[in-house]
DNA sequence: TGAACAATGCAATTGCGTTGCATTGTTTTC
DNA sequence: GAAAACAATGCAACGCAATTGCATTGTTCA
């Protein structure tokens, strides 16, 4: 199973939902594909991406990750047209001026707007 | 009712859930509530935040705000300690880079970590 | 081989957003 | 002022995705 999930995700150039995998995995149960998924995570293999859509999106991560400690921390890219999610491990992270005694950890960044595929 | 939320939301620095209005404002419907927001937010007056917590969060818009057009993007804070979120209005939302051929057209920034209340 | 451990699959639960629909309240029209 | 038109409210129900419990199956190790 977890072969199988992960050669779909190297043939993969969008990150992709739980449902999808599943349907394209086809005699495979949800909840096995979801603890499959979240070992990976747990191990550096895969990043979960909260896009804003409501359903999570799973990617491959770089070989710079490990257990507990990902550090390919990039931009994700909505396409209103295709509905796909991009990971976009170009697009740096940007400084943020927070207010005085806040404290920066973390941070989640989606652009969206069209891709190069479904640009007007 | 929406007098009620209205001078809620007025009284409050930190964005707020539908629960938490509801847990406030005590012998109300949580749908009615649902509604009077989504009627605010049609209407300009206030705008929805996506946190990532997985729970929408409410809080004014300034006046710039009208009807289907909201001019106040900005920056959202989350606190990891007391798990409140922050506008941040005069943190402005980066240009970025994107690759070619793909196309801007809005953006969600949420950072997480400490508020100055919170801070270590 | 048998015990210990890990992976799988089915069922069920949770949490939140959302919609349908009947009821109640308010405004407009005659 | 009564009737009709319209808007707001509240209850119930639904949808969807994430998550957990638990029994079953498969694998590793003594
Ligand atoms: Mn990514
Ligand atoms: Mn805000
Ligand atoms: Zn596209
Ligand atoms: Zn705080």
């Amino acid at each position: 199973m977890r072969l199988l999930v992960l050669n779909f995700l190297l043939k993969r150039k969008a990150a992709i939902s739980l449902n999808d995998i599943e349907k394209a995995i086809q005699p495979a149960d949800r909840i096995t594909i979801y603890r499959t998924l979240k070992t990976f995570e747990e191990k550096g293999l895969v990043h979960l991406i909260d896009d804003g859509t409501g359903t999570h999106k799973y990617a491959l991560c770089d070989d710079t990750c490990g257990p507990e400690e990902h550090n390919d921390l990039h931009v994700h890219f909505y396409c209103n047209g295709c509905h796909e999610t991009y990971c976009l491990p170009n697009s740096k992270l940007p400084q943020i001026d927070l207010p005085e005694g806040f404290g920066y950890s973390e941070m989640n960044l989606v652009v969206k707007g069209y891709c190069d595929k479904c640009k007007p």
